[in-house]
DNA sequence: AGGTTATATTCCAATATTACGATGAATAGA
DNA sequence: TCTATTCATCGTAATATTGGAATATAACCT
């Protein structure tokens, strides 16, 4: 596996599918969740709450950040996390565009 | 790598996880693009569409139809290909709820 | 400074993914 | 039947991803 041929494609198509790739692991999508569900930012409470470990969910987060998701800000020795809404809005516009697509289907040839 | 731990998610959030993971890759973004804008369904254009080789876009049709995306039906020696729209309009349904999530952030607390 | 706590990095094994050549199966047409 | 065409599958090389142990880093407190 491994190498991807990006230049074959748009960037767009290359930008959709980065975010969706991001959003491909059941520990991401807990993680993002986890974050809308509590108000307030989380720190290392999300290494309790999701069953992995500590520099597992670390480097989650570290693929979230990538694409602007979550933002962290330090305070004192922990580090607070949190979602970017603008930058949830922005992805979620991305995504939902793709999704709305419809089959412009006069009628089905074949299947 | 490798293994994910499924049994610590739930089962929607390993779902939506795998939804994500499958359009997770340019090609198959590519694919299903092609796929909308041809009312008409596809067969093996869209090797010389997409610019990979035939066994590569056979392998991600077959991820494309592992989670019920798409749809092939036999005619002659060529395979029609077509999104499957019911199909389609529920996972779009599935992502759609998550990405709406909205932070019920009164005031931000650190962020 | 020394100790504690919280998070990030590094490293590596296990596994998954991508891409494609080679091969196989099915069908249409000569 | 023979051949060409189309697609799927197998096998394999190259690369990416996950997970976690070990370790580093940073901030706080005494």
């Amino acid at each position: 596996m491994g190498i991807t041929k990006s230049d074959k494609f748009t960037e767009a198509q290359n930008r959709l599918a980065n975010i969706a790739k991001v959003l491909g692991h059941p520990a991401r999508i807990a993680i993002i969740q986890h974050l809308f569900k509590i108000d307030s930012c989380i720190c290392g409470d999300l290494v309790n709450e999701i069953g992995l470990a500590q520099p597992t969910i670390s480097q989650h987060l570290k693929v979230l950040k990538s694409v602007g998701i979550i933002q962290g800000s330090i305070s004192g020795t922990s580090v607070c996390y949190c979602i970017d809404q603008d930058e949830w809005n922005n992805l979620s516009e991305i995504i939902g565009q793709f999704l709305s697509q419809k089959a412009n289907t006069v009628d089905d040839v074949c299947c």
